[in-house]
DNA sequence: GGCTAAATGCAACACTATTGCAATTAGCTA
DNA sequence: TAGCTAATTGCAATAGTGTTGCATTTAGCC
């Protein structure tokens, strides 16, 4: 909830400012990576305008709070739906519908980097994009 | 080699030219993923000049004969160091020096299968780059 | 050597991202 | 509730990244 993000904020002693508020509501919203110019243009639709670089500045301080995540295969922005990622980010992303799901493991962490180590890299933080078929798509797949 | 990846260029019917040359060069000389803008600035160094176009347009070229992978954290290109990915693709990206390692394992992939399985997501794709320290950076390391 | 399709270079343009600074505002204190 | 101040936002300018159409050049063929 976009009143859970806020109070993370201000307990890091920043402000809950009304553009902070509507970049939250967007991303709250939509389960699609979206980019700062999609975000300024859901809010222009709704007649709420921002400039482009305050949603550059807000992505960046969610980002760093881990509230947001960089979607690195689409370059767009997602909410962070998980409360402790333990150094592991996993995103599954639908090829039809473009949706993200994010997830994690601790186990298969642990395998992949003790595979990892046998290849003599150390391992200290993975960031894994999946990509296929989300469950609702793959239903339709199958007529 | 440059000289295999121009007769895999020659083999799909497209021409082994002086700019697809000394992009392979350049790619072939370093593990760390170069923008295309980096690629025209080494190249600018050593006097030969080539248009940043045409750098995009053999990227996607050595791309689409997987020849080359852009590696999606840093958005750069890196040669393609495997023959046989079976749509897996991995890096292990050092974060002190840069440097890339592809790497491969049917096992792990497939581990990785069972996991979205169970979630309600069919992958056909993986992506996955690992962040940490390679081998000579982690001795540097420990002094 | 000449021919032709493929590839390159160029110019123009669109989109994405960043910086410095002036104006505004959230949250504190009285 | 009004006023203060640091934090935040908006703006303007600019730099960087990526794309398109078209004229020119070139690799690979005869």
């Amino acid at each position: 909830m976009v009143r859970d993000s806020i109070r993370i904020l201000q307990a890091q002693g920043h402000k809950a400012t009304r553009p902070r508020k509507l970049v939250l509501e967007v991303l709250e919203e939509t389960e699609k990576p979206l980019s700062p110019y999609d975000i300024q243009g859901i809010l222009r639709a709704r007649g709420k305008y921002l400039n482009h670089v305050t949603i550059y500045r807000i992505l960046d301080l969610l980002c760093s709070l881990n509230l947001a995540h960089k979607v690195l295969s689409s370059g767009g922005f997602v909410k962070c739906s998980l409360d402790d990622i333990e150094g592991c980010h996993r995103f599954m992303v639908c090829q039809h519908c473009g949706a993200i799901q994010e997830f994690a493991d601790k186990g298969l962490c642990q395998e992949e980097n003790e595979f990892a180590r046998n290849l003599g890299f150390h391992t200290e933080y993975h960031l894994s994009e999946f990509s296929g078929l989300c469950s609702r798509c793959y239903r339709k797949w199958l007529h």
